[in-house]
DNA sequence: GCCAACGTTGGC
DNA sequence: GCCAACGTTGGC
């Protein structure tokens, strides 16, 4: 089992619009990062844990828990030429894109703010403190222990 | 809306 | 295969 972290923005799909989800489940797809698509292809499993990060957003914060509930699989997305997520360059026998499922697990009474993860000194190696600019990362057992408390107190 | 950081693209 | 130009992201 490993843990990540997902980050989305709410304006265009929140938490909350994953718990409102039918099964409350989504396909987390549009993922066009290689480092991203690498973690999702070659790490994730199912029943691995996210943490879901809203960004892009007046406070920027860990809000909540989804667990990956299906995949990997190819992102249907990029085949389809309506989709803004489209990539001409990808084939069925060689998808360039992965997706997988999510389910929502639970808000954060207490989300941890951008702000507080970056003024924790405790909080050495989490990926967002240096560059937030990836869309899935890995989030070590530690971290994760370390932050889910912070959240629960 | 600005700007820094960083990933991607394409010419050579 | 290097690197400059360009586009995108995301915090502020």
């Amino acid at each position: 089992m490993a843990y990540w972290l997902l980050k989305t923005e709410p304006d265009a799909f929140s938490l909350a619009d994953l718990q409102a989800a039918p099964n409350s489940t989504t396909v987390w797809d549009g993922v066009r990062n290689y480092q991203a698509r690498n973690f999702i292809r070659d790490g994730m499993q199912v029943g691995d844990k996210a943490f879901i990060y809203h960004s892009s957003c007046k406070v920027p914060a860990i809000v909540g828990v989804a667990t990956i509930s299906k995949g990997p699989f190819a992102d249907p997305a990029q085949y389809d030429a309506s989709s803004d997520y489209y990539d001409p360059k990808a084939t069925a026998d060689a998808p360039r894109w992965f997706s997988v499922d999510v389910k929502y697990a639970e808000t954060f009474a207490k989300p941890i703010t951008l702000q507080q993860i970056k003024a924790d000194p405790a909080i050495v190696e989490l990926a967002l403190k240096k560059s937030g600019r990836l869309s899935v990362m890995p989030v070590t057992n530690e971290e994760w222990q370390y932050l889910y408390g912070i959240a629960s107190n």
